[in-house]
DNA sequence: TTGAAAGCGCTAACAA
DNA sequence: TTGTTAGCGCTTTCAA
């Protein structure tokens, strides 16, 4: 052991090779390898190998805690989902993911669906990490959120709805239209009973609000609404399909706040002996990948979630690279997808 | 502005509050802001109000990229996935989170089924975060992987699968167990002649292997196995049962590699008009939520996938609080579920 | 129980 | 183009 190493009092660190390991390693200044490294257009041809050359040789991997922090510029961006089980997010979750890790961020993912007091402490850890961005599944309604949020000056951004007044950036599209546009889209293929089967959900709720109006104003009867609380599953939509033919038969359409309920329906249909679409049509929300090849196809609403995902990467890492952002609001729209269920 | 700001040299950090500001309007040393923040029990109930009040005051939120720097522990658990779209994983992966999170852990998630490169890459990014846990989807072959894994001294835990050589920690299950209880689970049901349709994927290749060999053994005609690449939609296993209508119409049972395809040849076995499980007896891989509310229910093979992000968690932080960990490996067992299907 | 000093590993700012 | 210096905001170590 050199008499440099004895003096020196006992080490505190990982024991990890060092930026100044590589640097000595290859007779330059830290900084010097720190520009190689990161900015390798910005140093001679000679540094450079140099400095390559002792990376290659102590398998150095820069600490980005420490870059983070001396810079203030984390490269780290957080999502936060109601859940990851809940299949229509992932699409977004996809390329997001993979849109920022080509532009060299990481991401954190916070699952909030639990509780109002763990979306707090979620926040508080996420605020905690410096993110360069803050990807949010919704709108933020908590006030409280909304303020420590902004309070955080970290870019967010809010996505999956609309809002007059967005914290940030938004990418989304209205769920109200959707309702209405469906309602109309049945409407036009002669349906006039309607049933709506719905989880708790907010933008859901829109959904239905905006149906149950365009619906009222062509003077049908009022939609019948089946609401199955938390639960998504399939096996909720069979239930809603038994008290539909149970307590208002003569329905002959029904909209579902999800794709999986909308299977569920059909399933209990096809049981029931009920022809889908001749006695009852029935539409889903989502587009998740497969229901379009089921039989009978799922009509549906779909989103490009996908591109959702796209460009809240492009937002943040833009604001991260203190571009101006322009527009901070998009709209991307839905489509009804006609199938055979519908 | 007093003149203590003006002697100094203008301020480079992010502008945030700092643990200085709070333990400044405290009235107290930094350090003793800090063990009241991070060890109250340690402090007086006098100091723990005078810096509890401050932090209130102020909103501050104690840099984590500065407090792993110092401590060396980053409180980051880093997890890879092939890719979010892949439903059996994220049951896994809503329980590591949940389990990490309430342990006052953070996840990052990487995706990995891109390509060779960004896998490299990935866990270069990873590693350069210097999270205290790494959890991997699968087993980690590649050799330049598994050394990178090793030299960085993070602890690891693979999953979903089992071997001879793990990394480090591993809770996973016996492919290969699977593959050959199925095939006696169909033969003790009197089926005879097996197809397997398989998606291109190593864990499944095992399945197949172990299938094989068992049908084989009891003297039946060989597996008929369909291979539907990279793509693991419903579809292709609608597909697949046309190819063994066509050339294999003799085959009475079919063990898929996922619920999808496996729901792919009940959907198409239903417009071919061929009786499910009476004609053909249909198998699945994975248990996703809906499938056992589908008529016919499908019969599959549960993983407890909730079971192993729980443990794999528990592993991780464990071993980042210095704790021995033993066992190091588990094996969390599969089981079969017989529904209607077959 | 509290505090002073010295870093963690890196980069911004400035200088040569 | 390269280097020196001084932190980023926190915690460890050591001392009182």
């Amino acid at each position: 052991m050199s008499d440099k190493e004895i003096s020196k009092r006992a080490r505190r660190g990982s024991g990890a090779m060092t930026l100044r390991d590589v640097a000595k390693l290859a007779g330059v200044a830290p900084i010097s390898a720190s520009r190689a490294i990161n900015t390798p257009d910005q140093v001679s041809p000679d540094l450079l190998r140099k400095v390559q050359d002792a990376v290659n040789r102590t398998g150095y991997v820069p600490n980005r805690m420490a870059g983070g922090l001396a810079s203030s510029r984390s490269k780290l961006i957080a999502a936060v989902v109601p859940s990851t089980l809940m299949s229509v997010f992932m699409g977004t979750i996809e390329s997001l993911n993979s849109t920022l890790f080509d532009g060299g961020y990481q991401l954190m993912l916070g699952q909030s669906a639990y509780s109002a007091s763990r979306e707090e402490l979620l926040l508080e850890s996420i605020i905690g990490r410096r993110p360069d961005g803050i990807f949010l599944t919704g709108i933020m309604h908590s006030k409280r959120g909304r303020t420590r949020l902004l309070a955080s000056g970290i870019p967010v951004v809010e996505t999956w709805d609309l809002t007059p007044t967005p914290i940030d950036m938004l990418i989304g599209f209205s769920h109200a239209d959707i309702g209405r546009e469906v309602a109309y889209f049945l409407m036009n293929k002669g349906r006039k009973r309607f049933a709506f089967v719905t989880a708790d959900d907010e933008r859901a709720a829109r959904r239905v609000s905006a149906f149950k109006l365009a619906v009222a104003e062509k003077g049908h009867p009022e939609v019948f609404v089946v609401n199955v609380g938390a639960s998504r599953s399939l096996k909720s939509g069979r239930e809603s399909l038994l008290t539909i033919l149970r307590q208002a038969p003569q329905i002959d359409a029904i909209f579902c706040s999800s794709d999986l309920l909308a299977l569920g329906v059909m399933t209990e249909a096809r049981v029931q002996g009920i022809s889908v679409p001749h006695s009852i049509a029935v539409m889903g929300f989502g587009d998740i990948p497969f229901v379009g090849d089921m039989v009978p196809a799922l009509s549906t609403v779909r989103i490009n979630g996908e591109k959702i995902g796209r460009l809240a990467a492009q937002f943040l890492i833009d604001r991260a690279e203190g571009k101006i952002v322009t527009p901070r609001e998009i709209d991307v729209g839905f489509s009804i997808v006609e199938r055979d269920s519908a």
